[in-house]
DNA sequence: CGTATCGTTCGTCCGTTGCCGAACAAGCGG
DNA sequence: CCGCTTGTTCGGCAACGGACGAACGATACG
């Protein structure tokens, strides 16, 4: 399962590939469901699209410096970079995640318990 | 010059739309110009596109409920919509904006006189 | 070992979007 | 009335991005 290092420093985080990491009601709801700062399983994550998509997803969020992933034997973990990101764009997602909730965005992606 | 009342209410504003006017470059440096609350003609602005395109990203940026535009006559005036934005969801504007300028994103934007 | 599971990668399809030049509509000025 | 200026609309092109299924590599497990 190569290929899972390529989240990049601090430094190299745009305003660009953020947004456009942000800029889809998927991964807005990826990045909600892990916006209390745990860690979360691949499997985990729920969401109305094919695997292969949700992969596709999770790397765009991880290459733009969104999300990490740690790897775990066969299986993956998520985490949301909350500080990095604070720390170069300064309530920015804080403004953002209290949007989304706030226009119902992104409701589409839940956890697996499935808590309703 | 057809159709410039296609502003829209205030809770017909969506956080997908304002997200996606917001996350072209180009359309982001038009948000900086007018970002300090001011009024700007059409032909102030100065971007290094055509003006067919031009006209598309403000269209996009109405439409979104980003700005406003009056006609007066044959030319219009644009203005940034802050107080309809911050209601709507809070501390987006500023935070984003803040980005864009620490990130350098839509310099290529400016107005007329390029007071450098 | 063989097989099931997990997540990534590949190739493809198709709708969307940025960009342009040209044509157009509407007010202004001689 | 004619032409100039101003901004919008149209048609077309090329690139991008999301979605999918299939195949693959890697680990876990019986």
């Amino acid at each position: 399962m190569p290929d899972h290092s390529s989240s990049p420093a601090l430094s190299t985080i745009t305003l660009p590939s953020v947004l456009g990491a942000l800029s889809d009601p998927t991964r807005l709801g990826i990045v909600r469901v892990l916006s209390d700062g745990n860690e979360r399983g691949w499997g985990e994550l729920r969401a109305p699209i094919a695997k292969s998509t949700l992969s596709h997803h999770l790397k765009v969020l991880r290459e733009a410096g969104v999300t990490q992933t740690r790897q775990e034997g066969t299986r993956c973990f998520v985490t949301l970079r909350r500080e990095s990101l604070d720390a170069r764009f300064p309530g920015l997602l804080p403004a953002l995640l209290a949007a989304a909730v706030a226009d119902h965005v992104g409701e589409h992606v839940t956890e697996r318990d499935a808590a309703k």
